[in-house]
DNA sequence: GGTCGATTGGAACAGCGTTCCAGTTACAGT
DNA sequence: ACTGTAACTGGAACGCTGTTCCAATCGACC
């Protein structure tokens, strides 16, 4: 952070891409993604559209770099831990905290993954695998799952907090929904309408970490042979 | 009133929703997210903006169609077996299959979940859940479990289909990928770094049963807490 | 043949990302 | 102290987008 202050900065409201990159994350928490535009980022910054794109290659690298901010940032929120298990649920949870208080990222996400970010998060979820006994060669599928897992739920959260968006109330929202699958047709919706009342007083944070557990529990499973325990 | 299209259209190049979604998936498989432009729809169906406006409201309507003409012909071809493991595997493919022929779908999809056709996915997967000895307090997290992850597959693989994009060949792009897995830094990424070789000869489609499977494993394990039957 | 709602084509609009460039700033070398 | 230069800035302009608006046309029915 002090860097930058040694050599004496150009002037005093120098730009940055760090500086360029924190307003964009200002606007598209307040705002929405729609909110962010170059016009609106010259407004808020005071400066043309130019002196930011000697910063940024456009807006594709902005929105990259918002979101491997985010991700980074709570990436080193994980507390570690010995239990591998545990390990891997504080990754979900803290990938998928950020995601709840940064919807735009999750879409932002699960549109361009395999930035540094993802690969941050691959790295840390990869290194518990050892320790759950989890064979060599089996790692890359099971790591892999478990990114994808939480980099999917990453984006239809997004979507679904974009759905409700303005002031509208959340379990009101989710009331609605549960209604509309209970009007459903019996004969080619059975399964929907039974689950509309789950649907209807469910946690996303407890349904995500449901799913990941049961993806935990297939990877910890010893292969599908015999048992000999 | 009754039926427009009995006998004797208005005009044999009459315009419909229909022609509009059918026009818009064949420009979006030949050249992308990106070319679908109502300008080239004007121009394909030699008409003008206000006429496809009458047809559609407006472009996030036409693409939530696009899609779920996607998903819903991806639907209707899937097997029916026995087997719930194997049906639900075969859901599960013909939606993969879906995505990879048509990348532009997964990506609108992961970004807009909970339209009709999703909801069809839901509940041929739940359909499924009651044979496969999940109890009934547990096929909600099961079902969102698998759909959050084929979708959050469909997503990232479009992702990716978007980044080779061109002529360039696969194989040759994850090779060079490898490489640059191979030279991250020990310290940091040891796992990225073991995980390179995988990665150069992988597929994706096994790579997606693979994840599939450890899911569906998790989910047909007994409850992890005592069972007193 | 006249009427009227359903449909069409295209011009016009506001807003977007991006490019371009003339101007300004801060320091290095003299 | 002066100047040359490269880093940086601000804003006008461009081409393209989704969308709106409306005058013209079509087809069925009186």
């Amino acid at each position: 952070m002090a860097s930058k202050a040694e050599r004496g900065e150009r002037r005093t409201d120098a730009l940055s891409k760090e500086r360029i990159v924190e307003t964009a994350i200002e606007i598209l928490d307040a705002d929405g993604e729609g909110a962010l535009t170059f016009r609106a980022l010259t407004e808020r910054l005071s400066t043309g559209a130019g002196a930011i794109y000697w910063h940024v290659a456009n807006k594709n690298e902005l929105l990259a770099a918002t979101t491997n901010d985010v991700i980074a940032r709570a990436m080193t929120s994980v507390v570690h831990t010995k239990d591998p298990k545990k390990a891997i649920r504080a990754i979900g949870l803290a990938v998928f905290d950020a995601f709840d208080a940064h919807p735009w990222a999750g879409s932002q996400l699960s549109r361009e993954p395999w930035q540094p970010a993802v690969l941050r998060i691959f790295e840390a979820i990869g290194g518990q695998l050892e320790a759950l006994g989890v064979p060599q060669r089996s790692q890359f599928d099971s790591a892999t799952a478990l990114v994808t897992y939480i980099l999917g739920l990453a984006g239809q959260y997004a979507a679904g907090a974009r759905l409700i968006a303005p002031g509208t109330d959340r379990s009101a929202f989710l009331a609605d929904v549960a209604t509309e699958w209970e009007q459903f047709d019996e004969a080619t919706y059975p399964f929907v309408r039974r689950m509309a009342g789950q649907l209807r007083d469910h946690d996303d944070r407890a349904q995500f970490l449901a799913g990941l557990d049961l993806l935990l529990t297939g990877i910890a499973s010893p292969p599908k042979t015999n048992t000999t325990t």
